[in-house]
DNA sequence: ATATGTATTTTGATACGATTATTGAATTTG
DNA sequence: CAAATTCAATAATCGTATCAAAATACATAT
């Protein structure tokens, strides 16, 4: 099964199940990466069903279902006579878990993109510190807490893995107290983004994560005691160091 | 071909072709939407593939299909033995056109949802129209320029269909100016929320629309001359105008 | 130019076997 | 005898193979 470590934490229980009765989801991640990687480029058309069905060795209902994926995210668009066509970048869908791992290198990192993740959680997260501090429920605030709890836990036991989880349990936990289901969408960018820490940060993270701890306790403080604008700045602030972080990281190594 | 004046402007030209051949995405449709209105409660599970089968009157292959779509738009999971699980919300792809539209009732509003979206709004789209002025390309620009012409030929002309066609381009051309595809993501809440206007408030937005024209311009004036201040401020001017809008039309209506 | 035919491709349907995971009974064990 | 374990029956999805039908780009003919 080739599980290594790595993998293990790659994206910890992102959803309740982990969701792999799917044995053909290995086409789909197939179809997936070959798309995002240019094999098949934008505007041409895959090979025809029968050509794909020998060539990944399944069945026409099993591809066509990797298929029926594939346009739900926006990747093709499929009409008869015509084929399998792939679509222009604007419309694939990236706030989707698939796409956003299949456009991430399996080594370094995929700058660009991972640049426009953090601009953009410049934008959503300060401003769901915000509502957060003005309108989260009391358990929704408690949640927020016991995550911050874990991250101080885990910067005092050294443990690098905790840490991350712990970082991400927070951010989420604020995202989901902004009772915004849109902005709580954004929840994958964040799953994203420390996904790639757990590859390839983890031994100098917990320097910069202790650092930034004091960051993430003022946005918790801010919003506890309701205090909106607060809570926004601090947010930001705390963003701002892990781009820094990321930057002065980028310097050090190469990336594709 | 039942193209009713009401569909023909449903959701204009959201992609190159209309494509819409299919069938079996009547089944999709059907599915969804009893989905998100709670006919099948979450956390339950969908009856088994053949009777949904003779429900929908469609074979496997087709069923498996439609199913394989939901999964990917996060409304339901599926695995050998157990069935069709619908997910929580909080899993829910909102940022997908059909989710969206499938969570708007036919008539009235989503109250809750628009107000979601609308908040969002808030939030990305003034981001947005600072990055355009930072770093929009001249053919970006002029996109974004031709967009307001249109909606100033739609004011003069009366011509409230082209008003809102204009209205989206406008915004739509701010979102690709960006050159954040995260952020260029959410020009689905645009669509969502223009297509509402289509349907519902197309006579009084005409007066609206006028008195907001000027702050379109400001955004465009701003990212012209590259100031980003000033676009942002004038974005949230023009949003919160809207905004105002909305809410003073649900005052004169019931929604469910 | 317009209309029509045709080949190609996707679309949809059906039957059958394989896989997976729950369930509960049978068996073993303390 | 009670509790834990093993194991087989079962019910659902998963995957394959093969068929007929619909749609449409393209070439051809009118």
């Amino acid at each position: 099964m080739e599980e290594t470590a790595v993998s293990e934490f790659a994206l910890p229980e992102t959803l309740g199940a982990d969701a792999r009765p799917l044995k053909a989801s290995e086409a789909l991640d197939t179809l997936g990466r070959r798309i995002v990687a240019g094999t098949y480029e934008v505007e041409g058309t895959l090979p025809v069903e029968a050509s794909l069905m020998d060539d990944l060795g399944i069945s026409r209902t099993t591809l066509r279902e990797a298929i029926r994926t594939l346009v739900a995210l926006g990747l093709v668009e499929v009409r008869p006579r015509i084929g399998t066509r792939v679509l222009p970048r604007k419309h694939w869908n990236l706030l989707n878990r698939d796409v956003l791992r299949w456009m991430m290198p399996s080594e370094g990192f995929n700058v660009e993109l991972m640049g426009s993740i953090d601009e953009a959680r410049e934008v959503f997260e300060p401003a769901a510190a915000a509502m957060a501090a003005e309108r989260a429920s009391r358990s929704a605030i408690t949640a927020i807490r016991v995550a911050y709890d874990k991250m101080e836990a885990a910067a005092d036991s050294g443990d690098a893995v905790a840490a991350i989880r712990a970082d991400r349990e927070f951010h989420l936990a604020i995202l989901a107290s902004t009772g915004n289901p849109i902005i709580e969408a954004f929840d994958t960018a964040i799953d994203a983004v420390l996904g790639q820490l757990f590859r390839v940060a983890i031994e100098m993270h917990m320097e910069n994560f202790r650092n930034n701890l004091v960051n993430h306790r003022n946005v918790l403080d801010a919003i506890e005691r309701k205090d909106a604008a607060t809570a926004r700045q601090a947010m930001l602030d705390t963003i701002w160091f892990t781009r820094r972080h990321l930057e002065r990281h980028k310097l050090t190594k190469t990336f594709s």
